[in-house]
RNA sequence: GGGAGUUUAGCUCAGCUGGGAGAGCAUCCGCCUUACAAGCGGGAGGUCAUAGGUUCGAGCCCUAUAACUCCCACCA
């Protein structure tokens, strides 16, 4: 057995203790008909990222959850892996690219994907790496990625499922574009955001000279891809108009004035410019009027040859220089300051240009149907209301999703157009065709992939065999929970339901537990840009793995954020210390092989703590159950510190010193035991540390990872004597509390009369006094006494306990302090009196209430016999 | 424009289905008491955002208001 080091330096034996772990093969999980599957899929991180404070938080949450299903027996499987991340890594390959002075068309789509492979193979693993640290007891052996082999068969599979059944479609939309990343992006990757803008109104003349058509638009260059102006039906301002022809300015063309209800008569002018190649809305009512679509930009927002003279100039360039030529024409009526909504790329912030072209779509609104159903059926439990809300409003308006992308690391889309003219046959299907099968025509595959989202999706079924109909998905599947952070609550969680209901007929997890963010100290969020993100390695560094673990999810409550700060990380060190202390402690106190209980030599004080730890056990588990892992870590907390260090340590202190006591001993060495189970969810390390150093009864494991979670023991409970010591306590406590007010330094021990009716309970307690209330070991208990002129007197409600400090008494100020406490006796006494005296409560109270009004009232009065008494005494 | 959340001690946050307000840090007092000064003992500090209401009883439930935060939404 080996022992502690003086000093608790987590940098000793965290990495030794994860390594001997994984060595053993503790984190597989099979297939076991024996046991309850437990799994939970990780959210992937990006091949590209660090390890952050939020992937902290998120897989400490799920350890703890995998640790402790674990120990209760599960066969329970992290099933962990990465994300190949599309829009964000090949950025990061372009970029690498460029320093060299190559581009993307100078490599060609191989040779691209060439060097994002081998930039994966060297950087994807970092961050697996990096989770390690973190203690993370994943399941290495499944892992997986996004773009191995079977996850790309699963998508190819779900793709052209779906597009058979009609719900992937090819269509042209006006989608968001991106002009810096160069490819669409669906709407929620599009961050929209107040900024102050403008309202330029401009002049549209009429062909026939009757004057002008005053239009307001946010983007004057847009008017390069007009093809109306539309106005209300019903509006008597322009009804006359409707049916004539404008001159688009700068360009001369014709264009109509048309009439639509989606004008409001009330905004602007009443007169909207039509661009539908550029605006969603617009594009509506193109499609009803038949107008004709003029895109006037390419991949970069830069004016194209629709644009007339401004072709050539990036977007912002030709606004100004079309509002400057309007201005010159004389058309510019005037600009108005306005403050509007602009979408952004959620990747790069760049401005997005809403643009027509030809996508792949998802059709959402049959997939959604079933996704909210199994909400409301309780099939899939949010644990938090809120975010089942945030959910199911998502899901009732859902729209369809954009999955082509104009980028080249991913999954390429399985479609196959016939490039003859007269054929133009569209194939979808895994297996590229050589020619068109219909005319025999040459084919070419789309140069698309898909969004990233969409092979997330399929994670918690893809990553278990799908679609092969494997033992593991068979078994594991529905996965047990999902712990992702609220800000993906759309992009992954709603689409992992209606996908896993689409083709595996169930849902992908029963509970979906979700966490807030992590935010430094004043309360914003961690970003590069600011440079007030905190680095988990650097914390792990300095703290401990453990600490950090303890930190992320002390005070976390179910969904709000969570600051940051390095008071709590030194706070959760400082308790790993004290443990480690404790344990060094005990263990070195313990000389025993065989940890084993014997109720017949239990003192009262041993029951007590049993009694405590039983119901913590109790409590834990059904913290656990609910997902309050908070809350379940403060008591487990508390406990250690508060009663087991604070207390029991103490109380079994003169027993030891006594020449060793067994019952004591073997007390200490349970509670200590259960208390490293509990613990060990949260803080692995240290508990695995302690526990390897100590004995175990035989049916223990080695490893407290593998041993079984504490269940409660009804003989282990002893409520009697739990509440008997209580009191004990309590006396303990007040003369402490006493003496201190009386500045007694402890060095000053004096003797110690106790009266009580539960004078052997005390009288058996007598060490206790010595050793914590500064009792000299004269202690005389009775259930009458009466005080000496010089005594100080300390009530509680059971006992009363006489203090010798004669020359420290101010007579004039105990018989004051003595008042004081009368007084608040006897408001204590009026106020539960004035309760008990209120018929209302008495009438419509629960009983059990009236009865505990009842007790506090009998306890009360006994305190207030005590004071009088002593009163008296002083007088 | 809709919707959600927050508001409790100087700071960070608990407070379960309503039954006389809690912790940690900070602060103050006293202690190197043979596991731990990263520690031990004790204390001070709160009209629970505001105003109404329901109730025998409200930090908790209802209504309104204010401040802060977030999500969703195509008003050009």
């Amino acid at each position: 057995m080996k022992q502690l080091d003086k000093n608790y330096s987590p940098k000793e034996f965290e990495n030794r203790i994860y390594a001997d772990w994984e060595e053993k093969g503790y984190f597989r999980a099979v297939v076991d008909k024996a046991k309850k599957p437990y799994c939970i899929v990780i959210p992937p991180p990006n091949i590209t990222g660090q390890l952050h404070i939020g992937h902290a938080l998120d897989n400490t949450l799920q350890d703890i959850l995998i640790r402790w299903k674990r120990m209760q027996g599960y066969s329970a499987l992290w099933l962990p892996g990465t994300d190949h991340a599309s829009i964000a890594t090949e950025a990061r390959i372009v970029a690498a690219m460029k320093d060299e002075g190559v581009s993307k068309d100078d490599v060609g789509r191989d040779g691209f994907l060439e060097r994002a492979w081998e930039w994966k193979r060297l950087y994807g693993g970092t961050i697996v790496q990096q989770l390690k640290k973190l203690g993370s007891s994943c399941d290495w052996e499944r892992e997986r990625f996004t773009m191995d082999e079977g996850c790309s068969k699963a998508v190819q599979k779900v793709f052209i499922d779906l597009y058979n059944e009609g719900l992937i479609y090819r269509g042209e939309r006006v989608i968001n574009w991106c002009p810096v990343c160069r490819t669409s992006i669906s709407d929620i990757e599009c961050e929209h955001e107040e900024k102050d803008g403008f309202f330029w109104h401009i002049n549209y003349p009429l062909k026939d000279g009757g004057g002008y058509i005053e239009i307001a638009t946010t983007r004057p260059e847009t008017l390069l891809g007009d093809t109306a102006v539309a106005v209300h039906p019903n509006d008597e301002r322009y009804k006359h108009l409707i049916g004539k022809t404008l001159i688009l300015p700068l360009l001369n063309r014709e264009i109509p004035v048309i009439a639509d209800e989606y004008v409001d008569k009330e905004f602007g002018t009443g007169a909207v410019k039509i661009t539908p190649a550029h605006d969603p809305n617009d594009f509506e009512v193109g499609v009803r009027h038949n107008l004709p679509l003029v895109n006037i930009m390419d991949d970069s927002a830069v004016i194209n040859e629709n644009g007339g003279k401004y072709a050539g100039m990036e977007r912002y360039e030709a606004r100004k220089a079309v509002v400057k030529d309007l201005e010159d024409g004389g058309l510019l009526v005037k600009i108005q300051p306005h403050k509007h909504n602009v979408g952004g790329c959620q990747r790069c912030g760049t401005v997005v240009e809403p643009r027509a072209s030809l996508q792949w779509f998802v059709s959402m609104k049959e997939l959604a149907k079933p996704a909210m159903e199994v909400v409301r059926d309780g099939r899939l439990k949010w644990v938090s209301k809120r975010f089942e809300n945030v959910y199911m409003q998502w899901m009732e308006n859902i729209r369809d999703w954009c999955i082509s992308r104009q980028l080249w690391w991913g999954h390429r889309i399985p479609a196959y157009y016939c490039q003859n003219p007269d054929c133009n046959h569209v194939l979808v299907s895994d297996i590229a065709p050589e020619k068109c099968p219909k005319c025999g025509g040459a084919v070419i595959q789309d140069d698309d992939t898909l969004d990233t989202w969409f092979s997330s999706a399929l994670w918690p079924f893809s990553t278990l065999g799908f679609p092969e109909k494997t033992a593991e998905l068979e078994y594991f599947y529905p996965t047990a929970v999902i712990v992702p952070a609220y800000d993906i609550i759309p992009f992954w969680v709603a689409r992992m339901i209606f996908m896993g209901l689409k083709f595996m007929d169930e849902v992908p997890f029963h509970d979906v537990f979700i966490h807030g963010l992590i935010r430094d100290e004043q309360g914003r969020k961690m970003s590069k840009s600011l440079g007030n993100g905190v680095d988990p390695l650097d914390v792990i560094e300095k703290f401990g793995a453990d600490a950090l673990r303890l930190t992320t999810i002390y005070g976390v409550s179910q969904d709000s954020d969570v600051r940051w700060s390095d008071a709590k990380v030194t706070a959760a060190r400082n308790f790993a210390n004290k443990l480690w202390n404790a344990a060094r402690y005990v263990l070195g106190q313990c000389t025993i092989n065989n940890v084993r209980i014997s109720p017949e030599n239990l003192t009262v004080e041993d029951k007590w703590i049993l009694s405590r730890f039983n119901r913590l056990v109790k409590e834990v588990t059904a913290n656990l159950d609910a997902y309050d892992l908070g809350v379940a870590a403060g008591k487990v907390h508390d406990f250690i510190w508060n009663v087991y260090c604070d207390w029991y340590i103490e109380l079994t202190k003169p027993r030891l010193s006594g020449g060793g006591c067994e019952s004591a001993q073997n007390t200490l060495m349970l509670v200590m035991e259960g208390m490293l189970k509990l613990l060990h969810p949260f803080m692995p390390f240290i508990t695995e540390e302690i526990w390897t150093s100590m004995p175990h009864s035989e049916n223990e494991h080695e490893s407290i990872m593998m041993s079984k979670w504490c269940e409660y023991e009804p003989a282990l409970d002893f409520p009697e004597e739990e509440s008997a010591f209580e009191k004990v306590i309590e006396l303990i406590g007040a003369i402490r509390a006493r003496r201190s007010e009386m500045n007694v330094p402890p060095s000053k021990r004096v003797s110690l009369k106790i009266e009580s009716a539960d004078f052997a309970l005390f009288k058996s307690c007598a060490v206790f006094f010595e050793r914590l209330a500064g009792c000299n070991g004269q202690l005389t208990v009775s259930e009458q006494l009466s005080g000496d002129d010089d005594t100080v007197i300390v009530v509680t409600a059971h006992a009363r306990a006489f203090l010798p400090l004669g020359e420290l008494i101010d007579k004039e100020k105990e018989s004051a302090r003595l008042e004081k406490e009368l007084e608040k006796a006897k408001n204590d006494i009026e106020f539960i009196n004035k309760k008990l005296s209120n018929e209302g409560f008495i009438t419509k109270a629960p009983a059990a209430q009236v009865e505990n009004e009842r007790a506090k009232l009998a306890k009360a009065k006994e305190k207030l016999a005590g004071i009088e008494k002593s009163l008296d005494a002083l007088k």
